[in-house]
DNA sequence: TCCGTATATTCGTTTTTGCGTATATGTTGT
DNA sequence: ACAACATATACGCAAAAACGAATATACGGA
């Protein structure tokens, strides 16, 4: 992923909401960031694919649902760039982090240990 | 300059480079950005200017020269993030810098204490 | 005032990006 | 095997962004 590319991914609204909503909650799945979002299913898949694809989130598939969580190993200073910016835009998400949490059934996370 | 925005304006190549250039230089004008990334007057002059609109840069007049530089009024986190990135990011405009010292006749700065 | 240089902007076109709809793939439970 | 659910992708279209060429504006010096 080249810088460039790094701040296309950052420069549309779903993926910048989508990351900085992975980000507060550690990972999420495409069904609650629909939701967190309100937008449509393709339109959410498509843009998670896109930073996968690049490499700056990774997904991981627990029975029905597919996580996405940013990439560990990404170039330091582009850690600290997320860090920053996550820290610095609480608002821009707070709205979605409100619907999010208003969403019933929320799918079970299966802890590492137990896979 | 809302968030998503600042990072359209860095999703750009010229628009990128330039900037890394600026910071690098502390201010550039237009000429010498041209003759750096060797791209067209009304290319470089377009970029600037959308940069400068969303008030990421500040321009100056000086004679028949426009200089432009990093608007010192920034958020923090966006000046963090700046910094972060030019310090990381030298290899992208090393071979422009290159040719940036190449050019002969840069027009010459004039002091703040001077005008 | 006229000319040369530097920069800004307009206009029409091309390229890129994002979108909705439809469909395909994959998983779970019956 | 089939139904229900979650996710991914293909395709054609629409919106946005960037471009080159031409023109306009601004400044400095003869």
């Amino acid at each position: 992923m080249t810088t460039l590319e790094f701040f296309k991914l950052l420069s549309d609204e779903t993926r910048l909401l989508s990351l900085l909503l992975i980000i507060a909650e550690r990972e999420l799945c495409v069904c609650e960031l629909m939701q967190a979002l309100d937008e449509s299913q393709p339109k959410v898949s498509r843009h998670l694919a896109q930073m996968r694809k690049a490499g700056l989130l990774l997904d991981k598939r627990q029975g029905q649902w597919v996580f996405y969580r940013v990439n560990p190993e990404l170039p330091e200073w582009i850690n600290k760039t997320l860090t920053e910016l996550s820290a610095n835009n609480k608002a821009l998400i707070s709205s979605h982090i409100t619907r999010l949490y208003q969403m019933g059934e929320r799918p079970e996370r299966v802890l590492a240990c137990c896979k």
